[in-house]
Parts: C-alpha cells; sequence; structure tokens
DNA sequence: AATCGACGGTCAATGAGATTGACCATCCCC
DNA sequence: GGGGATGGTCAATCTCATTGACCGTCGATT
C-alpha cells in the first residue's frame, strides 16, 4: 500500500495551497478575504455585475454556498446586491469601489500562485496534473 | 486563466474519491463507515493495537482529529480503549473482533480505489500525480 | 530522590468548505 | 392563464480538520 493514500494527498496539496494564498493575500493587505471568497472575485464581471446563480456555476459551488460568500463580502463592504431591472426575481451582485480593488488584488494572488506553482512542478508535470485531476474529478463515474 | 483554478480541482479531485469510496465503502456493507474512519482502519496495528497519538503521526492528522475519529469508532464498537500497561499515560487503540473484519473490507476498498484510479490514468500519470501532490504538500515533516 | 520539561490523552471551541431540503415569487412557453 | 423552470433565500447539516488549555505521568538531569 503505497503511503499517505491518494485522498490524503489530495486534501494536504489543496490545504497546502490554500494556506498559501491566504498568506498572499495578507501580504497584499486582504486580511479579511478568504480563498473561498476569490471564488466571487475570479468569476465577477468587473463592471456589469453577475447573477448570484451565474456566479455560482462559473464557480462550480452550489448557489446555497455562494450565497454565504456573497453575504460575507457584503458584509464587508465589497459586493452589494442590485436588483436586476430585466428579471424581478433576480439580483446582481456588483463590485463596489473597494471590491474593484481587492477583486484585482486577488486575482493577481492566484494568477501569482499558479504561476508560482507552475515554476516548482515544471510546465509538463503541472500540465500533467491539471489533467489528471481533472480526470478524477469528472469522469469517475460509479 | 486557467479554467477552474488549481485549488478548486484539487478540492474536487478529492471529494470525487471521497464520495467513490463512500459507495464502495457502503457495497461493502459498511454502511456506517466514513472515509475519515479508514484513517484508523489502514493505520493500526491489527492485533496488538496502536496509541492514539501514534495513529495522528501516521495519518498525518492532530491528536485532537484522531480523538473524534477513535470515539466514533468507538461508539460504533469497532475499537476500544485499553489501558497501556508499560505507560500509565497512554491508551492503546485495539480492534473488536467486528472491528478487524471491517478493517479488512476497508483496506480493500481503498486499496481497491487506488488500483482503479491508477488504472484509469495509466501508470505513468497516477506515478507523476502523486508525485505533483506531494511536492505541493511539501512532504518534509517540520 | 526531587524537579521539571516533554509527552499522552482529553475537553471545548472554532474554521473552512461544502451540501440538501424546503419555500416563494417571478418568468416564460404553450 | 396555467404550470413547470428559474432565482434567491432560510435552515439545518456534514466532513475534515484546527488551536488552545489542561492534567497526570514519564524520565532525564540535577
Amino acid at each position: 500500500m503505497s503511503e499517505p493514500d491518494l485522498g490524503r494527498l489530495l486534501l494536504e496539496a489543496h490545504r497546502a495551497l490554500a494556506s498559501e494564498l491566504a498568506g498572499d493575500m495578507e501580504e497584499r493587505g486582504l486580511n479579511d478575504v478568504r480563498a473561498g471568497h476569490a471564488a466571487v472575485f475570479l468569476h465577477i464581471d468587473r463592471r456589469s455585475g453577475t447573477r448570484l446563480t451565474e456566479l455560482a456555476r462559473r464557480a462550480r459551488i452550489s448557489k446555497q454556498g455562494m450565497m454565504l460568500v456573497v453575504d460575507e463580502l457584503e458584509t464587508r463592504g465589497y459586493v452589494r446586491r442590485a436588483s436586476d431591472p430585466a428579471d424581478a426575481r433576480a439580483k446582481v451582485v456588483k463590485l463596489t469601489a473597494r471590491g474593484r480593488t481587492v477583486a484585482t488584488e486577488c486575482r493577481r494572488a492566484v494568477q501569482s500562485l499558479e504561476t508560482r506553482t507552475k515554476r516548482a512542478l515544471g510546465d509538463r508535470r503541472y500540465d500533467g496534473l491539471r489533467d489528471a485531476l481533472a480526470d478524477i474529478a469528472g469522469e469517475d463515474p460509479e
């Protein structure tokens, strides 16, 4: 049996990355932004804003999950919910002025982390990793 | 910017694997055994039992985390805590008769999942994956 | 032998990442 | 204009893990 099982390895790699991202964010002065918040900053339309459901779809989490994240971001003043004139059911999540700045930093932090990881592993291994992960995450029926 | 960020991919791969393992376990009649419980079954000495701290070390989680897992397993009657004659502070976690059976099934399930994954990815990509993950996770015990 | 730091186990609180189920209002197609 | 799909929300829960604080025992050093 191979040492740590694959699941464990996956989890540890995830945590390692998350904690490194958190460190990066803090260095950029984003001390109240969690890794999970990046899901919004990475996927929201900077100018026009994006609907919560659409955000959830892009980030690949449930809409309820996205709710929580948006709630927190709204409390912190980084986004606000505006009603959508085109659809009375819908609300558009929009970045505030502060939010726009933070979004930029956040995107840079994520980008920088991926770049560093890619450099550390080497292009070939990095690509192979993404590829293998996508396979496991997506194409594992029973 | 690459599609889902690496962290997301890691998380999704982990969940996919975990849920598949859960399915396997259930098929084997282990419907009250979670993926996390495998940490014990995979690392405990079948005959002599193992100390909680040692289990935690092997599974690479905190001793408090291992406490919870052992608590649950004890409630379910799969392990029991016996005091260690060699050290009055210590307790030895031992498999019960039922626990031994479950441990066997559990090891098989994990083994089978890894084998299937390895087959699905191919040896080279599987090895590359483990290697890259270990790198990211920062395999050194600090 | 007494001391004192390290270790083993426990309790309590918390965090981060998610989920499912249930609801209601609105939308849009037929 | 009915009725199923969609958008948002509330509430409850799950899993994997953490840190901090404590207490009793161990054992190496005086």
